[in-house]
DNA sequence: ATCAATTTCTGGACTGAGTCTAACAATCCA
DNA sequence: TGGATTGTTAGACTCAGTCCAGAAATTGAT
């Protein structure tokens, strides 16, 4: 999103990825509510004020390659794409190494509400985008009662796929499988 | 739910009508982001402690006439009442009155993430309610996908009618009309 | 070389939510 | 009167998240 930097001020050291890397570790020792921001940042021999230079809250750190998805959704929707293709596209970017930490640790982490909230925070966003999307295509306004029941449709079948694509195991097939499945459920 | 007590040990004061009617004068005067949990016992006139002997959370001030309407639901569904009949029956409990907090001052009250979050895990809260729900009145297994998407595209149709409700104003309809159209539009 | 501008990194202080515990208060019952 | 039970309280504690002032590392201009 923001990766022009003209090299100008201290360049950044690899601070983010040892964040990421000192946390996944410790989550799994420890759970996620076991391990605390400091634990994170003294393993990752970085100072507390960093980990909020790069991450706006603990929960961020699980949910960073949905955090991606999502943008790359926005981007395209933005450039103009049509909403099924769009999330084909996206759906087809993701690599099965993209499955969340807070997923597919869930059982050695103790899943709180926080997570869940976080998790649900994600899926808000995907919400929203798909509701702007529907609304610019159909050309409806954005205030009826039948255009936010389609978009939360849509949205809740795009989640029951990544959903049912995690659960899935190592033996899942592509997302966008999943994905194509969904929206063929709620294509009316 | 638990109302029934055989008046043994120390009686519970006024405590906790007093505290939400406390929070919700602070919420209006301040924010809710800009109320402390300390002003609002301090206004109730009770210890900090009491408070979360009455409420879990901060946030849960906000939802609690959705929660309650949430735990009907419940209590129909376990009843063995079919999904839609147990819906429209908790919406037609609902009264005008009950517009949670968190929605009616959302202008005043600086929503911030914590905020959607909190009231996000309440559509969590339906949507698992109804998956269970549909799961048991076809008889499938909870795996399928089809069964996940359909329960995500009925629990965004309440959630969609809820919404609408809300945003009507005043001038609102009673919120089983919201819902019977929202579920009309899913119902294949 | 030196200096200014810019950016990252750091330490430390601070706020406030939520947890925990031990004690105290009010009630019922024996 | 004296448990047993339950509600209330004060206070200490942990930790996430905010804020700020300053140090460190870099580029480019003088």
């Amino acid at each position: 999103m923001n990766g022009e930097r003209v090299t100008v001020g201290r360049p950044r050291a690899s601070s983010r990825g040892t964040i990421e890397d000192a946390a996944a570790e410790l989550f799994l020792e420890q759970s996620y509510d076991g391990t605390t921001i400091d634990e994170i940042t003294q393993r990752a021999g970085v100072s507390r004020a960093t980990f909020f230079n790069y991450f706006s809250s603990k929960s961020d750190l699980l949910w960073m390659d949905a955090d991606h998805a999502i943008e790359r959704l926005e981007e395209c929707l933005a450039s103009g794409a049509p909403l099924f293709d769009s999330v084909a596209l996206v759906a087809a970017e993701v690599g099965p190494e993209r499955v969340p930490l807070a997923v597919t640790q869930s059982d050695v982490m103790g899943t709180r509400d926080e997570l869940v909230a976080s998790g649900l925070a994600r899926v808000a966003r995907v919400a929203a985008l798909v509701h702007a999307a529907i609304a610019a295509e159909t050309g409806q306004g954005r205030g009826g009662l039948a255009l936010t029941v389609r978009a939360n449709s849509v949205a809740g079948a795009i989640v029951a796929a990544w959903g049912a694509w995690i659960r899935g195991g190592v033996a899942r097939r592509p997302l966008s499988d999943y994905i194509s499945d969904a929206l063929a459920l709620v294509q009316l």
